[in-house]
DNA sequence: CCAGAATAGATGTATATACATCTATATTGC
DNA sequence: GCAATATAGATGTATATACATCTATTCTGG
């Protein structure tokens, strides 16, 4: 399943990278930026427990994003944690590159169909829930 | 959806690859393993096609395995290709982890249920044949 | 209050992965 | 048969990603 899992990221990652290309952003920077739409400012670890990604895996494709701008950072309150959000260029990033973005979705959603599209979404989201759970227990 | 994949492939490797950590094998190396008991010799192009993954990516990861003694490589009637094929080796090392991965993906099917294990293995396939076609065109 | 434990990230290191480009070999059109 | 073209990998470069370990900060028990 796991290989499974990643051959598929592999597959749809090509072909989203694809579309994004004109655009200068990788997958997982617009995943970023989406999830920052969302959810506003967050921490460095709080980002990571969304994305299922290890927080410290974050601090190197944030710096990327910082030195693009697209992306802003303070120290929070706990003077531990880095707060990141959307800089406004990070939104005109991400406004440019939505539409390719767009395009490529619905293309698949089309050769999925409906009814596939949702159970996808809702079966990798349980998968994500019982490994972030497992994982962690020997 | 690509950032759904992305995401539930970064779970599903932490899983497994803490339950493999022993073994010293990565996801992607059992995979690979894995593919070529059943495949035999074969090309380093066609092993890319099988994990849809671009075959200069695989001149490293092969040559990781081949260090560690886990295939064996020569050259194809086409000089330009490089086959390889499992060694004895890399067949011991496999036999060895098996039972290790075995225990984590049963858990996991355990949780998913039958139903939902074989639609995520259906679907996944699916879009991984869709992506790849997709992928080429405009 | 302070010493020890816990936590958030930063850094070192290794693998994974893609694409552009380069080299060696093979195929093809004439 | 050879020049032009196509193909298989190798190499350079960039990002993605994890974990072990280190540092700075916070929390906690006494």
């Amino acid at each position: 399943m796991c290989g499974s899992f990643r051959r598929t990221a592999r597959a749809l990652t090509q072909m989203y990278e694809r579309a994004l290309r004109p655009s200068g952003l990788r997958a997982t920077q617009l995943t970023i930026l989406q999830v920052l739409v969302r959810a506003g400012e967050v921490s460095q670890g709080r980002l990571g427990e969304m994305l299922a990604m290890d927080s410290t895996s974050l601090t190197r494709t944030l710096a990327i994003m910082r030195r693009a701008g697209w992306i802003a950072e303070r120290r929070g309150e706990d003077r531990r944690e880095r707060r990141v959000r959307l800089s406004s260029a990070g939104e005109a990033k991400l406004r440019r590159a939505l539409p390719a973005w767009e395009r490529v979705q619905a293309r698949l959603r089309g050769k999925l169909g409906q009814r596939e599209w949702g159970s996808l979404l809702k079966l990798t989201h349980h998968v994500t829930e019982i490994a972030r759970t497992q994982g962690g227990l020997p």
